[in-house]
RNA sequence: GCCCGCUUGGCGGAAUGGUAGACGCAACGGACUUAAAAUCCGUUUCUGGGAAACCGGAGUGCCGGUUCGAGUCCGGCAGCGGGCACCA
């Protein structure tokens, strides 16, 4: 019996649609459009199988919304800035340029032997000029309209990229690609006001109906909204304030201190003065801010002498101290405490012996009594006291209260507070895109002239020395000033790399225009319809996206505020991961598994096999896309993509499970190939009666079309092929008579249209088999006849007292009377029943009998 | 500490409040074969009785509740995973 050849049928597919420009499309209001989108790839080498799974389910919903009529838009694209190429350079002397490109061309023909249905005329690389000098003129639009803006700030650098990270780049501490602990330096830098949309970010996040909760719950505290208070406390002997901010103005009456950050500029301004403080400021700076330091780091103070005035009563005075937990970013870069309803106000009070008093009291709580200990009451139920005008107030109505009242005192006012904090795009390397800004001695900073963009990169740079090499160029950054024509120098900055992946979904629409966007594409498909990447990108890429979508309206480049109207967050792709006798990582294909599941490596010496772990390079758990695609072909490695795990969850990748996805393939080939019964000719009628097995079997046919479409609308996949698994089965038990060819034919197209968008070069030489002339690609969605996917019997479960003690077969809808009676009469039931008469007999129709007695 | 999510056979996982374990993987037994591969057939939640056909009992992390009926809904607990966190 022959095997199916992938390799040559998946080659002769390909070459079809590609010589026919199958899957190229043009915007076209007349019909209705979707836009199915993959996050695009970072060109770091080569695919593993691992890489393919998002890009797999973006295929099959792009070829099932495309045979339901929809103008489907499904590009490509390389996010092709990025630091590995800088250490590809560093380590191999290669140009990031030539590294980038050399992988982009490997890994795009490994997409396309994946067979997937990408318009590849719109791909686009972020790192060519066409692509970057728009973003340099999206930045110079953002420049004056106010959303960019350059300042010194304590910014995170990451030591081994030598460079600064973003806030959301910093993963516990370190930074998130290189892991090492994040130094805190002072730098002028390039931020985008994305706390402007801060509000506009969070609300809309409840607009988003087709995201993942989680990724909106994680967004949504990522933006941290606090509502509180601003506090002016007036300072004695000074004529200035000092700012602070509060979500408890209702606790002000228990308030025993107030202390300032570090490097609030207050403290810089005292320590001027005493040397004692300014030891204690700079031993804080030397403090590290990991996770680990934080955690063990004792809360410490120094009480500058100066007194902050309490603002509801006279004379009443209050120690500032410079204090370590206390951050210069959030807020005003001060707090007042509260001891009894704060917990870490508590420790310190306790510690410099502040007095503790109580200002809410718990329900329940006798106010002559109630004292707080070691634990801080932080609930907000209960009621003010010790607090004159608010006594007796509930938490709300008091804050409320002492808001107005700082309000009528000019002693502070109603704010807001976010966690969310500009993000700073300046990046000390290369392979980025160039800041079009230009210094001058003279004019200060100055745009780059539109008339100038694109400002690109120079190729002749060296990688010798640590830094960035456009610092280090010899004559790059020379220039004159556009607005004096002195002598002057360009930034030697480039773009976050997470600058170029917020728009270029947009940019997909018109590729090659000459401006960003042409606003009759861009108008007709945008927003994204169905989004699909990995959760890792929740508050990265996903979050600097709508902030820049909103940003480019507000500059008129678009009409959206939202880019993604759907999205849907992959699970990963694990494999187990083995180590040597030494200790080393070991590749699979470096790995003898025996019987027993013990493992060996080249030389016969015994591996240790590790947790299974999310495939990456560090691990060596991978699996090359090449060699699967090789030895079993794309269809398979799609179907078990597919199969083996809901969509959303990790899926872990085995020998044996692709070797069963191949199986299906053979099995579901052969079936069309050499069918167990003769079928009938392409397009024959199924006869009106039929036998009652192959009656049963063509309702089984119409049941699997109407519930894989589901499926397929619901991103259950693997539900989705179990079905048609199912249905498989089916056929091939299939038994002569008369009609049987009809009915097979009809199920075997049913079968390989609803598989043609998971396994695409299979489904089309099936169906070249079945219906010689048309491609599968072009082919309508399957409709199903609800007459006949509905049971005409149906098993009813049998129940005494909640209890299974049968089945009957009925007709669909029988009555009432005749499900009862049939339920009845079972002898099982009447062995339950002992004798005692039935009190009450419940009736799901279709489904069940449940006799109570 | 706060906020999410998850917990079903040996494994991945199915089940609009209505027959728990679909579909697959693995394992075991068998057929075909000189043999292997491939393929095909069968068994496989646990457990009691039985030579067998078969007849019973228990079972979806744990405890409780609602309901004729709970994997599914509600309350509590545990474990695992994730996000945030000196955030005032």
């Amino acid at each position: 019996m022959a095997r199916y050849n992938a390799k040559e049928t998946e080659e002769k597919w390909q070459a079809t649609w590609r010589e026919r420009g199958v899957f190229h499309v043009e915007a076209d209001p007349a019909r209705p459009k979707y836009y199915v989108l993959e996050m695009f790839p970072y060109p770091s080498g080569k695919l593993h199988v691992g890489h393919v799974r998002n890009y797999t389910m973006g295929d099959v919903v792009a070829r099932y919304k495309r045979a339901q009529g929809f103008n489907v838009l499904h590009p490509m694209g390389w996010d092709a800035f990025g630091l590995p190429a800088e250490n590809a350079a560093i380590a191999s002397k290669v140009h990031p340029k030539d590294w980038t490109l050399q992988n982009i061309g490997v890994m795009r023909e490994q997409l396309k032997r994946m067979g997937l249905s990408y318009d590849w005329r719109r791909e686009i690389a972020t790192c060519h000029p066409e692509y970057y000098k728009h973003e340099q003129k999206m930045f110079l639009d953002f420049l004056a309209a106010g959303l960019a803006y350059r300042k010194e700030s304590w910014v995170n650098w990451d030591p081994v990229e030598h460079s600064v990270l973003a806030n959301e780049q910093v993963i516990d501490g370190r930074g998130w690609r290189s892991g090492a602990p994040v130094e805190k330096r002072l730098l002028s830098q390039w931020f985008l006001k994305i706390t402007e949309y801060a509000d506009d970010l969070l609300d809309a996040l409840s607009t988003l109906e087709r995201w993942p909760e989680r990724v909106r719950v994680m967004q949504e505290n990522w933006i941290g909204k606090s509502e509180g208070a601003r506090v002016f406390f007036r300072l004695k002997g000074r004529s200035d304030t000092l700012e602070v901010f509060t979500t408890r103005p209702d606790t002000l009456f228990g308030a025993a201190f107030c202390a300032i950050a570090p490097n609030h500029p207050l403290a810089a301004e005292l320590a001027a003065q005493n040397k004692p403080l300014a030891d204690f400021v700079a031993e804080c700076n030397r403090m590290g801010t990991s996770e680990a330091v934080l955690e063990t780091a004792e809360k410490r103070g120094f009480d500058t002498g100066l007194k902050a005035l309490h603002p509801f009563l006279q004379g009443w005075e209050l120690p500032v101290y410079v204090a370590n937990f206390v951050l210069m970013e959030y807020g005003a870069g001060a707090i007042f405490g509260c001891p009894a309803h704060d917990q870490r106000d508590l420790d310190f009070a306790r510690k410099y012996k502040l007095p503790v008093k109580p200002v809410v009291l718990p329900p329940d709580a006798d106010p002559k009594s109630f004292t707080v200990a070691n634990e801080a009451y932080t609930e907000t139920s209960g009621t003010i006291f010790n607090s004159e005008f608010l006594n007796g107030l509930d938490v709300a109505a008091a804050k409320r209260a002492a808001s107005d009242r700082l309000m009528q005192l000019k002693s502070g006012e109603r704010t807001i507070a976010y966690r969310l904090r500009d993000w700073g795009i300046s990046r000390q390397r290369y392979w980025g895109c160039p800041i079009p800004v230009i210094h001058c001695s003279k004019c200060g900073i100055v745009p780059v002239p539109q008339a100038q963009l694109p400002v690109t990169l120079p190729e002749d740079v060296s990688f010798d020395q640590p830094g960035n090499p456009l610092a280090h160029h010899p004559t790059w950054k020379h220039t004159t000033c556009p607005q004096c024509g002195g002598k002057a120098e360009r930034e030697t900055d480039t773009f976050d790399t997470f600058f170029e992946s917020s728009w270029y979904f947009a940019r997909f629409c018109s590729p090659r225009a000459p401006t960003a966007f042409k606003s009759n594409e861009v108008d007709y498909w945008l927003a994204v319809d169905q989004y699909i990447g990995g959760i890792e990108h929740a508050v990265l890429h996903l979050l600097y996206s709508r902030f820049f979508t909103r940003a480019l309206k507000q500059c008129g480049y678009l009409g959206v505020k939202e880019p993604f109207a759907g999205l849907f967050t992959q699970g990963m792709v694990c494999h187990e991961t083995y180590k040597s006798a030494e200790g080393e990582w070991l590749f699979p294909e470096e790995v003898t598994k025996a019987q027993d599941n013990s493992a060996l490596d080249a030389k016969g010496r015994p591996v240790t096999i590790g947790r299974i772990e999310k495939m990456s390079k560090s691990h060596k758990n991978l699996v090359g896309l090449d060699a699967i695609v090789d030895a079993y072909g794309a269809d398979t490695a799609r179907l078990y993509l597919l199969s083996d795990s809901p969509p959303e969850r990790d899926l872990e990748w085995t020998d044996a499970g692709i070797e069963g996805a191949w199986r299906y393939v053979n099995r579901l080939h052969r079936l069309v190939t050499e069918p167990p019964v003769k079928l009938a000719a392409a397009g024959a009628r199924v006869p009106e009666q039929l036998p009652a097995a192959l009656a049963a079997l063509r309702g089984a046919i119409h049941r699997t079309i109407r519930d894989v479409t589901d499926d397929l609308e619901k991103f259950r996949f693997n539900r989705g092929v179990a079905r048609i698994r199912e249905l498989t089965n089916a056929l091939e038990a299939i038994e002569d008579d008369a009609g049987a060819g009809t009915v097979l034919r009809e199920g075997l197209e049913a079968a390989v249209r609803l598989l043609g968008p998971m396994m695409p070069h299979l489904g089309e030489e099936l169906w070249h088999e079945l219906r010689p002339g048309n491609l599968l690609a072009d082919e309508q969605w399957p409709r199903f006849d609800p007459a006949l996917a509905a049971e005409e019997t149906v098993t009813m479960a049998v129940q005494v007292n909640g209890k299974l003690r049968g089945t009957v077969e009925l007709p669909r809808n029988a009555a009432e009377d005749a499900a009862k009676a049939a339920a009845l009469a079972l002898p099982t039931v009447a062995k339950a029943l002992a004798g005692k008469a039935p009190r009450k007999t419940i009736i799901v129709p279709n489904r069940i009998v449940n006799v109570v007695v």
